[in-house]
DNA sequence: CGGGCTTTGTGCACACGTTCACAAACCGCC
DNA sequence: GGCGGTTTGTGAACGTGTGCACAAAGCCCG
């Protein structure tokens, strides 16, 4: 079969499923799965198994009709269309609380995302050294992002100096940003930004939480629909 | 004009934004800003004006034709609409490096989600105080729940222990729960959960990265769209 | 008090995402 | 080689979300 040259575009709402497949397909190869139905990877990722397939079909028929589809050659697939067949060094910008968190994380090495570097404003906190990664001073931004031919970057800066990391990131020669400080980044067209923000998340629960104890007081109860793929009540 | 009992459904796509509209709502009537156009809220958000009037819509009739918004009474609207009348204490699972990063994070009681809790299953980490807060075993998870009336649950621990996590929390009463580990929890229905997952954030940038360099090589280039309210490509 | 300007609130058309349902494809076995 | 059982891949229907465009509403000013 063809190694299928990445053509299609791929719907934005696949795009933030695929990772989910990816990490469930691999557990499931470590513990000696070699083939899975679309009904099998479905109820593990708990979504349609529809939606899984019609998902799986944008990377190619990649599928044996009556057995389903090879574990190992999934993965390999998926990972080629999110473009995990390499390293994406990230540098993150602001060594507090949560930058320190972010660094000491085993988790992104693992993943393919090595932090190729960690920089802060603060004196104080440059030349520190947090999960093997010893912080530089802000200036060196741009020289990092060079040496290590990164392309990602990480915000996590008190808010008000937010834009001005992202600012920055983007001069060095950044082209995606993940920002995790409550604030709406102003980036040039091509940059591709993605927000986290932990008290969205909870304003959200918040939500929901508020109409249960309204709907359970005064009107009929009913079932919380499931929202856009990030969250679930089940 | 009458308290407009919140009795319409908003869609789930409005929820998301509403939480960014206040912020940014906060911070303008910090800055003396007594009114706001749609135009210039959704300039501030980074969305569509049209959009910004819809979901506002949802809440009712607050704006004033010609003029736009009072700030002031949207705040005052939108917080009630999101349940942030009053706080949400919540419990934090799990003290490690995440676990202590949101314990220590103003952030949250700023927004009205004081932590009333941190538990840890690790005896090494109980008793030790992080930001202001005493690590709990994990056995009196039940009890911090009832005594501070908690229905908001962080997941915080390694991806094996999460589904144990989020039992306990079901169990203990919280009913909604805000998971960082990257594995597919199953809950009872009713209970809502949503996930955050760096590193599905990352694999999402990896991919529209992996996309620019493919087209920039062989293809025609595209913009990039934007992606259901959670990131943007400028 | 009326005319012009601004801005809201929403009907409508379109785009995107989800789910159903089923023919086509494949496996294994007799 | 054919048959029954299984599972894929996708057309089509439906639901949700977005954005345009415009009438209705309100302000200001002369
Ligand atoms: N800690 C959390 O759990 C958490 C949770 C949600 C959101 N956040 C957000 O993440 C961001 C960081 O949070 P934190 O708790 O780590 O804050 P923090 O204050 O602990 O750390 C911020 C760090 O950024 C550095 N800094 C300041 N200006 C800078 C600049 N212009 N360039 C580079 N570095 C700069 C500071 O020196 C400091 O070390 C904030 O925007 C916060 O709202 C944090
Ligand atoms: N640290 C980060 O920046 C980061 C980033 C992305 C995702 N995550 C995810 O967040 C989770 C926590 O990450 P971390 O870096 O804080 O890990 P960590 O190992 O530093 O901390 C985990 C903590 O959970 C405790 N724990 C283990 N089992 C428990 C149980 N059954 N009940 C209660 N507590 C238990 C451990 O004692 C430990 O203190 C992980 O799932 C990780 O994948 C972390």
């Amino acid at each position: 079969m063809p190694p299928h040259r990445s053509r299609r575009r791929i719907p934005e709402a696949t795009v933030a499923r695929l990772p989910v497949y990816l990490q469930i397909l691999v557990d499931q190869a470590g513990e000696g799965v070699e083939n899975i139905s679309s009904e099998g990877l479905a109820e593990l990722a708990g979504v349609n198994a529809a939606k899984v397939r019609k998902d799986l079909s944008y990377l190619g028929s990649y599928g044996t009709r009556g057995v389903g589809y090879e574990v190992d050659y999934l993965v390999y697939q998926i990972r080629r269309e999110l473009g995990l067949d390499h390293d994406w060094p990230v540098v993150i910008v602001g060594a507090g609380n949560l930058g320190q968190a972010l660094a000491g994380y085993g988790g992104f090495n693992d993943r393919g995302f090595p932090v190729a570097g960690l920089v802060d404003i603060d004196d104080d906190k440059v030349d520190t050294v947090v999960g093997g990664i010893r912080v530089r001073p802000l200036d060196e931004l741009a020289q990092i992002v060079a040496a290590r031919n990164v392309s990602i970057g990480v915000i996590a800066t008190p808010p008000p100096a937010a834009q001005d990391a992202a600012d920055r990131l983007v001069k060095a020669g950044v082209t995606s940003i993940l920002n995790f400080a409550p604030v709406v980044l102003s980036v040039p067209v091509g940059i591709t930004v993605r927000k986290v923000d932990l008290a969205v998340e909870l304003q959200i629960l918040s939500y929901h939480e508020q109409r249960r104890a309204a709907a359970s007081q005064g009107g009929q109860l009913h079932a919380v629909s499931t929202d856009r793929g990030r969250g679930a009540t089940a």
